[in-house]
DNA sequence: AAAGACAATCATATCTGTCTTTTTTATGGA
DNA sequence: TCCATAAAAAAGACAGATATGATTGTCTTT
């Protein structure tokens, strides 16, 4: 995909007629459509990696023409920048979704967050990240995300483990040592560097590890 | 890159001339041109990423014209099989010359390929390793490279701690938790996923891992 | 009638592989 | 020793393929 440098030129945005209410049910369809070839694209990228998700292929995935796609997204850097959106938004809403559940052990946010590690969403996202590397307008988009991802997962694990509190420091290297082992292991797993076999006690170890570094249990 | 899919017709090379001795100095300064694009080709998918390493932007980085690059290298696929093979070997000449130095502390594996994983060969096969992924061609080259390297990997560390075979279950731990951790961290230094402060923490924490998982010492 | 949704086509740019031409280098005979 | 020549090295030119953004046209909804 590639985004395109980023224009000096701003198109001028016409502004509204005043009085317009505006469209009411084609306004439904097409927010249909654009979820479609949102979908499509986080599809495309996990199918195809970044580089190859082209705007055609896009297109196909979604089913439609690519001057319809063209309609939606002016170009394929908003189409992108609105599965970048999608593709946070999804992740942070899975990880609210699980904290809303009762009765959290620890090993808890583990499991969880290596079930998230295994979906569509984290490979696409990985490429993203990777293709950020090298792509500064990329990286512009995705680094605020990233940023605002950790903050919010370790906030989250911050409240739902209050007794942590007490030990700070541990508490730091508790959630570093999950993130990166965890996706460090999905990771391998899909490049092929690590052998499936490893990761059941992967995941033990780190839970024990979690409990060793946890503060001593309320009686 | 995007390997171009394997061709099935051979296009007939010439045999050569029977009684040909063959070119002597000439040899010398081809291998170093070949050497060169090679070199060339890594710094791309350094600076530029697997997708955007191009023909032209190789040529360019080696000072050459893609005519001559296309006289040693007969397409670009060829040129991207010559650079992992190089990388490979790389990677594990620097792990063998770590290994020949005396005095091994088990730290001393930790520290040196930590600092293997900040080199641009880890990069450059990071992003080979990802574009493999979606590319069954570039996996089937990469795939026993992999397998080969984390085998040695394991083989040399068994060979430098005879120890360790006290407790092969530990040791199979060991490895696959600094593995994890180290290439788990360097990616995600590199992707701007994580903090380079949390960095040494985690590095004395695995130390200390490590340190736990050993057999006892011998008096 | 006006605007939105969708489709088809066009012009441009870039990468790729191949082919042809020029320059350099090596080597054997005069 | 010197030069002629053939092979290697390097450069350049070309056509095919594909992605991109933009333009134009058609049908449907409001």
């Amino acid at each position: 995909m590639a985004l395109s440098r980023t224009r000096v030129t701003r198109p001028v945005r016409q502004p509204r007629p005043a009085g317009d209410k505006g469209p009411q049910l084609q306004a439904a369809k097409a927010a249909q459509t654009r979820a479609r070839l949102i979908d499509a694209t986080v599809r495309c990228l996990v199918k195809h990696g970044y580089a190859n998700t082209t705007t055609p292929k896009v297109a196909e995935e979604a089913g439609l023409s690519r001057g319809a796609m063209m309609h939606h997204f002016e170009n394929g850097t908003a189409l992108i920048k609105a599965a970048i959106a999608e593709l946070h938004d999804k992740r942070l809403r899975a990880f609210r979704r699980a904290a809303d559940k009762p009765d959290h052990e620890v090993t808890d946010l583990v499991e969880t967050y290596w079930r998230q590690l295994q979906k569509p969403a984290f490979i696409a996202f990985h490429e993203l990240a990777v293709a950020a590397r090298t792509d500064a307008d990329l990286a512009t988009i995705l680094k605020p995300l990233q940023d605002e991802f950790r903050e919010k997962f370790n906030a989250q694990a911050e409240q739902l483990f209050p007794e942590w509190a007490a030990v700070p420091a541990n508490f730091d290297l508790a959630m570093t040592l999950s993130q990166t082992i965890l996706e460090g292991m999905a990771i391998s797993l899909q490049t092929g560097a690590m052998d499936a076999a490893k990761v059941e006690p992967m995941l033990r170890h780190l839970e024990g590890q979690i409990g060793a570094l946890a503060p001593p249990a309320n009686p």
